[in-house]
DNA sequence: ACATAATTCGAACGTTCGTTCAATTAATGG
DNA sequence: CCATTAATTGAACGAACGTTCGAATTATGT
């Protein structure tokens, strides 16, 4: 019921450094990670084990699922103790949004940029074409993935399965909603001749085409025989680009 | 570590009907499901026990995943007791796979049905055009789905999240994968400017549309403002069909 | 040096999981 | 009537689950 440790048996109740609970987590934390309070390398100590079990849950979440994963499969893998998680993360499920959120930020960086860099190359006035955009949103996570290895690659299939639930839809929202309008409205614009709702179908069709060919990434490469990875990256991205603009096309009434 | 059951204590070692082990599970028993060796309507009780265990899994499994719900969840809807799964089944994994066969046969035989159709309407050495395959190929589950209600639509939200995983790949390509290939034989052939890899490709892109229009049905419809059921199917259908032909058009080289 | 703060650690909690099994009930055929 | 077969039932198993908590460890400021 009680008296969990033995060790020195009574000995005195010891006063200092009184229940850390877990409650300076995430967003506590995280405004004064770089507060240069003092503190720092003690901190960054805790910011390295916090990356390290993101990195090892992102590649098991991604292939197993959340239900499929057990926060001691993790802690195995990172050969750390059980509660090390729900010490920096809470619990299983403050770990799985961060996993999601972590690199959220630079996708959506890496969409935005792109796009700005698309109609500011553009001559004034003149809308960029829907190829134009939709190779953007496209090549922004291929490239990620080809840079930063096995990492993104895990995290591209983990998204692709999300999106099909309906669990994780408001986290998905949360971090990719405001980047999606952006580009919806990017798209209204490149196809003056499309109604709304079927632009807007349209980039539901894409996103579909997208993660199902970002899940099944591994069996593609897989079958290809021997072929430069950055060619096949450029073979994928152009054959998409290809197929959805044709059908954002195919879709204009006027 | 045994004698697990007390009741009338001692009393005799009971000679009759012994462990009835659930082994002449599925495969074996289907083979005999009606046979008229007698024994019929014993059988037809079992049968209809495992259709009520099969339409609760389905739609948990498809709300929830594999790993996301416990079979106590489901015996507990059913009001039945949680040893019935394991003699139906055999395990939580045979009832899943079950749950995916099951409806499989009745879309498999309908979209050959209706691309057969396709080619006897069509003059003799015309090939059907794609945007005819497409319609077929999409058309097939919503049908099925307006007609048998609550179930096809939680198997077709079940399906799309099982695309994205690799841990039900096999099952899923043991399923589909002959019909598929129908498909794209036929695709190749209203297409013969494309290259077969593209056409390939193509046939995945038209997948993750579709799963991810299926899986987000319940959202879509939610957003509607009451629009007669069977206007809004044909809508989907006429976009999606639009958008994948336009697609494919767009992707050829010749 | 000492108090303090952040992290690490290990053991245990109570619950739920999938599976197993003997016993019971229901239906058939000889 | 009785052996046989199928289906149903409830209890129990051992393992694994997410979480909690006191204590030990490490680094920082005074």
């Amino acid at each position: 019921m009680s008296a969990r440790r033995k060790t020195i048996a009574g000995a005195a109740p010891s006063r200092g450094a009184r229940r850390p609970v877990h409650k300076p987590r995430n967003a506590a934390r995280a405004k004064r990670e770089d507060a240069s309070d003092g503190r720092g390398a003690q901190r960054a100590r805790g910011a390295a084990t916090r990356n390290k079990i993101l990195d090892i849950a992102e590649v098991l979440f991604a292939d197993h699922g959340f239900d499929g994963v057990s926060i001691r499969q993790i802690t195995g893998r990172a050969k750390m103790p059980l509660s090390q998680i729900n010490y920096h993360f809470g619990s299983k499920q403050g770990l799985f949004v961060e996993v999601i959120a972590r690199r959220a930020g630079a996708l959506n960086e890496r969409r935005l940029a792109a796009l700005a860099d698309l109609t500011g190359q553009a001559a004034p006035g003149a809308a960029p074409s829907i190829e134009q955009i939709a190779e953007c949103f496209i090549r922004a996570p291929l490239e990620l993935s080809a840079e930063g290895g096995r990492g993104w690659r895990a995290y591209a299939r983990l998204i692709a399965q999300l999106y099909n639930t309906n669990r994780w839809m408001d986290v998905l929202a949360g971090q990719f909603n405001d980047v999606a309008k952006v580009y919806v409205s990017a798209m209204e614009r490149a196809l003056p001749e499309c109604r709304q709702r079927d632009v807007l179908y349209g980039y539901q069709f894409l996103l579909g085409a997208m993660m199902i060919t970002f899940a099944e990434t591994e069996r593609i490469r897989h079958l290809s025989t021997g072929r430069d990875k950055q060619e096949s990256l450029d073979e994928i991205c152009d054959r998409m680009t290809k197929f959805i603009a044709a059908g954002f096309r195919g879709l204009a009434t006027r």
